[in-house]
DNA sequence: GGTGGTACTTGACACGTTTCAACGATCGGG
DNA sequence: CCCGATCGTTGAAACGTGTCAAGTACCACC
């Protein structure tokens, strides 16, 4: 079923057909007619491979993210759905679960694909020779939640070493002398910015942050990371925990809840990224929320400005500012003790 | 850059290039060598649309989901992830967000680009002609979630009236007599057979399910619903809600708690899914789980048998059971009061 | 030295579309 | 009645790959 037998059908040449569905005001409204009528009888459905190869390239973009389950990024992707379609790009969503083979194997079928971007965290941004490579040969990628200083691709990205400011900010306001940070491994950059911008805050008002690394930054691993603070003599024990991301934030909060630990009053707790959840805890989680549909919408803007505009592309480095939003888990102020 | 430049770099035609990429085997390995080695130096990637076009179809299946911000959802994706690429299939992920005309894009798009086949939740999967057109058009379709009985495509789904019953059992069984449903619309197949499903449950000892229909099955809807069911007269008021899902669920509690309501000694909660953030709650939920990975690994296989037997495939459709875990939000045993 | 066989390699074609120069028809103006 | 212009339509070529019949070179064997 291809456009010579519709073309046979409506007793027109094939480049008629074609010029029906591309450029249908040069076509008589008459034959016109007859072309469409002869589509629908038939059920034809035009063969996308084959345009892309008269094309040389794709109507698509892809997102390739870290893990689908994390709302954070299911967040960006809703924010770059939206911004794809109004360019007449489809987008395709990719999963690499922190797995740099899959990472590799998504990029490899994706410029084969001859998609027109790719918008990708990768599982490692320091050396990437497969993301390198895909560069060097004309694919347009955007680096997202990932700050970058490189010149020839965009990145979009929210100042963590900032966010974990705001976060040791206000902690050492209310009170918090003692506070663990909770998350890893500490080897990725986002993780440690924001412990570093937490511990810089927090030592400027005479404040320590222990660090309590975990293997990834998951529920499961936050509920470890929060047995290990329990377990501390009471003497040593902080009294605020500010986690990596949120997902370890509801682990610290349900493993500290199981141990009848009172949150906020015994133990304050500051998440990150402000996912939906984090308002839906039942103690409801206070976080350092990041403009995550505006991440993605950002990010897409800025590829389809690269493949509109080719050679006069400028590549940009947008770096956004997170927002302290402060609910019940950490809003308790705590009567300051002598320093021990 | 293509097979032809590869070609003359190395000194052999187009064809054995080709050869090189598909039967290494048959070509000499001196001659392999010097080809890998021209591929190697000038960067040549394949180009899939044109491989796509002369083998007539693509190594590409869609799974089209509701909401790609549910974790239910991305739980059926990695389901289906692992058996795409074992099956060497790129599983590529579309979001519909619930709406007709975005899901309807989505399925022209995809049939365009012939791909092997599709895993759909319709948004509507009772009257729903683009998807019947394209399985008349011969594109393999396996419905996920949704039950169903036709004969030209498969499903899998699992048994909502038992995922109902299983909960409405239980809450009877803690002595409760009066029973609140939160969820909607019931416009939707899901949500009214977990409730006819609880209701019969309860009505086998005596007890009341109420319903507290909703916009959606979202958190904010979870919230409205809590409200509504919070400033009933205390002689109306249920002493359980039971939860279209555990988005729902997870917004009844929060409201809950933010009025001072004890969760489970005032009031028990059941919800739908078992999502990782059920368990994660700080009063961690009852919930009715669903095999969610099991779902999208069973519909990829049923899927990528029917692409691979073609006509001899026999079209199925499989029915899991749904499994009660039961946690804090409902472990309580209510005194049986008489009944009013 | 011829025959048959083996091991590679080649060249041309087909896949379905878009594009574009060229062609044909129609018509108004001179 | 012819010319030029305008409007529609056509046919062929090209995009990059896989396939396959046909070809070449080499070798062993009689």
């Amino acid at each position: 079923m291809n456009i010579k037998e519709v073309a046979r059908q409506a007793k027109v040449s094939a480049g008629t057909v074609s010029n029906v569905l591309n450029k249908p005001e040069v076509v008589a409204p008459a034959t016109r007619k007859r072309v469409l009528d002869a589509i629908a009888a038939l059920g034809y459905v035009r063969n996308e491979s084959a345009r892309m190869l008269r094309a040389g390239s794709s109507r698509t973009i892809a997102l390739v993210v870290l893990d689908i389950a994390n709302p954070f990024f299911t967040d960006v992707a809703r924010g770059a759905e939206g911004v794809a379609e109004a360019g007449g790009s489809q987008l395709l969503l990719c999963n690499s679960g922190q797995n740099q083979r899959r990472e590799d194997r998504h990029l490899d079928l994706l410029e084969q694909q001859r998609v027109q971007g790719v918008l990708i965290t990768p599982v490692d941004d320091s050396h990437n020779t497969r993301l390198d490579e895909l560069v060097a040969r004309g694919t347009p990628v955007v680096l997202v939640d990932r700050g970058s200083k490189r010149r020839d691709r965009c990145s979009v990205a929210v100042d963590d070493m900032l966010g974990g400011r705001l976060a040791g900010l206000h902690l050492a306001e209310r009170g918090h002398r003692r506070v663990a940070f909770a998350g890893g491994p500490v080897s990725i950059r986002q993780v440690l910015e924001r412990h570093d911008g937490a511990a810089k805050a927090l030592a400027e008002s005479g404040a320590e942050l222990l660090l309590f690394e975990t293997d990834s930054t998951s529920v499961a691993d936050g509920r470890k990371a929060a047995a290990a603070i329990a377990e501390l003599p009471a003497t040593r024990r902080p009294t605020a925990v500010f986690c990596a991301n949120d997902l370890v934030a509801l682990g610290v909060l349900q493993e500290m809840t199981r141990r009848g630990v009172r949150v906020p009053q015994d133990l304050a707790i500051v998440g990150y990224d402000d996912i939906e959840f984090a308002e839906a805890a039942a103690i409801p989680l206070t976080s350092v929320r990041q403009p995550r549909e505006q991440l993605g919408r950002t990010a897409t803007e800025l590829l389809l400005d690269e493949v509109a505009s080719g050679e006069r592309h400028k590549h940009r480095h947008i770096v956004f500012e997170p927002e302290l939003v402060v609910r019940a888990s950490s809003n308790h102020r705590r009567r300051t003790r002598a320093v021990t």
